[in-house]
DNA sequence: ATCTTGACCTAAT
DNA sequence: CATTAGGCCAAGA
């Protein structure tokens, strides 16, 4: 299913790190539905399992921090994480980017299986 | 059942 | 360089 992709990749974005929608849609193997990653992001909210406050769009821009219960609560959580936000930015966000394909460095030898 | 919107991205004009 | 258009899949009205 799309979410439990979107859910899979986002779960697994380490400490002090954020992705974005595009990356993660691309690694799923859908790169034209970066869309549907924010949606699955929305009712991911309900899970507490994903770290959606990890997740920001291409820019770097805390798109989604008006969808958490407070203003600044995504802000917050991600300066907690080490990372530094100016204006609803990522300041390093090229520096504390994480691309889901790094974390199939290790593996590369599976095959990109979309179960369907 | 159809139409609209949505935490986006890429390419063309 | 700024704006528009298209695409994608899912949920709400």
């Amino acid at each position: 299913m799309f979410f439990e992709k979107v859910y899979n990749v986002v779960r697994k974005i380490p400490f002090g790190r954020v992705s974005t929608y595009g990356a993660i849609a691309r690694h799923i193997g859908a790169p034209n539905s970066s869309r549907m990653v924010g949606w699955a992001m929305n009712a991911s909210h309900q899970k507490s399992d994903v770290p959606a406050h990890r997740v920001v769009n291409r820019i770097g821009l805390l798109s989604g921090k008006h969808h958490f219960c407070g203003t600044d609560l995504m802000k917050q959580l991600l300066e907690n994480e080490g990372i530094s936000i100016k204006n609803d930015k990522v300041i390093n966000f090229e520096k504390v980017f994480w691309d889901p394909k790094d974390m199939e460095d290790n593996i590369k030898s599976k095959p990109t299986l979309i179960d369907e």
